[in-house]
RNA sequence: GGGCCCGUAGCUCAGCCAGGAUAGAGCGCCGGCCUCCUAAGCCGGUGGUCGGGGGUUCGAAUCCCCCCGGGCCCGCCA
């Protein structure tokens, strides 16, 4: 169902004075409580100034408007209270799904996300990418359509190779008990790396020319040392053993075989690389579903290249390919234009370098294999649209992988892939390194935001683990959710664990308040059928303000859902549920709702409460938040 | 050097794409409120040359240009 008490709204005024319903959708605002309760902005409604006066007779013709103000350019609208406060509960009472729309022609979607290296736990980057896409699929699917969400395994490449050579000094040591399998491989990644890096730099020392290059190199040494020394305390035993294995090797020689013999499928590195990324991915798939960030298939990008994807690839884009600095590459400058950026959302003046298609010693490159990837994702699941949620840092890749499907011929697939794009999440204080080992991880924040919720819940008495792990989830969640996804986030753990106002815990909170109402009513024998309620509820109830701005914004819930869906932005939806809670503790601490006397009244408060009590329950399960009834 | 994103109260953020009414929240700070449905709450107070400068317009935080500051990208990494 599609009910809206707003639309219905503007629909009568749209008809009244014959203008298309879009333009006041476009020209409708919630103005200062003192002009009106909806005002039309009447250059933005496409509405002639001189009209004026007809279109003001024509409103007040609709029954839900009491009366309106013409004001400069806005004709502001009062509306009647009883009228439209009994309609909106009206619409909460009869519609499971209240404020949600579903789509006339749902669409096959496929979303991809996280896709994190598998070399390291995942981290706070990770955590808004998975909050992201995990709200994306649950907000696709509300709506109607059918999303599939999958993660891209990268185990092809020059960072699984260097953790797997790590584990292979190692003597391919099982991961001990007690130690989660990912931060287990982040650590022999980040020692393994550090290490090499470490004498890389030293050897390029020995042969430095020049003062300058000298310096550098020292100072990157100096930084190198300072995250060996951090590293080596963490574990010791580990550090030492990989470090002194190291010496004895040609750390480049070794990986370019690992490198090789794995797109070759040779089957001891094939064994190799599998147990380790395997153990890594143990751990996501633990972090995500405790997240609430699910993944219906995990692709191996390696199958791509055994299965001959890739070469096949290969082969058609060779065909168009031109020399660049010695290498095989595609230059996009032929078929380029303003007009093809446009329709593959391309920034006008981003400038893009020729796509390599393969390394000197025959390798393929992440990109390349990307294309074969993205038309599996469309061809499997019959995609209408492939959304790829990563990081604006890849920008360009992204924009060189439509371009590329655009040239082999795939227009619609490269018109159907949509890069959504965030910001990335800065870390005050710390240059964030997956390399060093330099992270802050998704699961210390998950267990250190449970820890704060679990003292608040022992204050109160009610130090249930259950409901900790689900607020402190939620309190993650939410705060990477409720900045808009083209800003980045400054993560501080002051901001992450406060729990008043602006948090998951306060919407929890407030939404449990109304939870408690409801319990408290059955106690005192009020039978809580929700249609009965609204037969007998005292219909003009809603003129006093504090009732009739809760009604109002209730009834605004449709539209905010609708635009949170369309534009895919979660902080829409977040900021909304903020202000539903601001205003119900606001009404909550002015006047009873259980208490009150007058039979009717009650019945029409208990419902005013129903009301929020299901724009918050829907709204913070859109967001992925699992409400809770007690606190 | 070029591109993308961002710059709004001490701090964290709305508002900008589709220009309009005295620029809004929260945190912080100061002062109040638990014999009553959960005080992670409520009430009052405090706080802004919307980074700077030009331009367009009857009207600019919003559109255009220039500059300054921050982040990211420009690799035979992903």
């Amino acid at each position: 169902m599609c009910l809206n008490a707003v639309n219905d709204l503007r629909l009568c005024i749209a008809n009244a004075i014959g203008i298309p319903l879009e333009n006041l959708v476009r020209g409708f605002e919630v103005p200062k409580e003192e002009f009106g309760d909806f005002s039309i902005v009447m250059p933005k409604a496409g509405i002639d100034r001189n009209q004026a006066e007809q279109i003001f007779e024509a409103v007040r013709r609709c029954d839900l408007v009491w009366r309106a103000d013409l004001r400069g350019i806005y004709l502001n609208i009062f509306l009647n209270r009883g009228l439209f406060s009994t309609r909106v509960l009206q619409y909460v009472v009869n519609d499971d799904s209240y404020g949600i729309c579903r789509e006339r022609e749902p669409k096959k979607i496929v979303v991809e996300y996280v896709s994190a290296n598998p070399i390291h736990p995942l981290h706070i980057g990770a955590a808004r990418n998975a909050a992201l896409g995990s709200f994306i699929t649950r907000i696709l699917k509300a709506f109607g359509n059918s999303v599939q969400t999958r993660f891209y395994i990268n185990d092809v490449g020059r960072q699984t190779a260097i953790v797997a050579l790590g584990f292979k000094l190692l003597g391919r040591v099982e991961v001990p008990s007690g130690v989660k399998p990912d931060h287990w491989i982040g650590l022999i990644y980040a020692i393994t790396n550090t290490v090499a890096e470490i004498q890389g730099i030293k050897k390029r020392l020995g042969v430095a020319v020049g003062e300058e290059e000298t310096k550098r190199l020292r100072e990157e040494l100096d930084q190198l040392v300072a995250d060996a020394a951090r590293l080596w305390k963490t574990a010791p035993d580990i550090f030492n053993e990989i470090s002194e294995k190291l010496k004895g090797v040609d750390f480049e020689e070794e990986l370019s075989k690992i490198m090789r013999g794995y797109e070759k499928g040779d089957a001891d590195i094939v064994q190799l690389i599998r147990e380790v990324v395997g153990a890594c991915i143990e751990g996501f798939k633990e972090t995500l579903q405790r997240f609430g960030a699910e993944i219906d298939i995990w692709d191996w990008e390696s199958d791509l290249v055994w299965g001959g994807d890739v070469e096949k690839i290969l082969e058609v884009l060779k065909k168009s390919a031109t020399a660049h600095k010695g290498a095989l590459a595609l230059d996009f400058s032929s078929v380029d234009t303003a007009e093809l950026r446009r329709r593959l959302g391309i920034p006008r003046e981003l400038e893009i370098p020729p796509l390599i298609l393969q390394r000197s010693d025959g390798t393929t490159l992440y990109t390349i294999r990307d294309i074969a990837y993205t038309l599996k994702k469309f061809r499997e699941f019959n995609a209408d649209k492939v959304i790829n949620v990563i990081a604006s840092e890849q920008t360009l890749p992204q924009a060189q992988l439509r371009l590329a499907l655009y040239t082999m011929g795939h227009k619609k697939e490269a018109e159907n892939l949509i890069h959504y794009s965030y910001e990335i999440v800065n870390v005050e204080g710390i240059k964030m390194s997956s390399r060093r080992g330099r992270i802050i991880t998704l699961d210390e924040i998950l267990d250190e935001a449970k820890r704060r919720v679990m003292v608040e819940l022992e204050k109160r008495g009610n130090a249930s683990e259950i409901i900790a792990e689900k607020m402190g989830v939620a309190a993650v969640r939410f705060y990477l959710l409720f900045v808009s996804p083209s800003r980045p986030v400054k993560f501080s753990w002051a901001s992450v664990l406060d729990f008043e106002r602006n948090s998951a815990p306060y919407l929890l909170y407030t939404y449990a308040r109304t939870e408690g109402i409801f319990r408290k009513a059955r106690e005192i024998g009020v039978e809580l059928d929700w249609k009965k309620l609204f037969e007998s509820m005292d219909k003009g109830f809603a003129t006093a303000d504090r009732r009739w701005r809760l009604v109002k914004i209730v009834a605004e819930f449709p539209d905010t859902v609708h635009k949170s869906y369309s534009e895919l932005d979660p902080s829409i939806l977040a900021l909304y549920l903020l202000r539903v809670a601001d205003e119900f503790n606001t009404w909550y601490d002015e006047e009873p709702i259980v208490i009150e006397k007058d039979e009717k009244l009650r019945a029409s408060k208990l419902l005013l409460a129903y009301a929020i009590n299901r724009v918050l329950n829907k709204g913070l399960q859109l967001l992925g938040i699992e409400p809770v009834e007690k606190v």
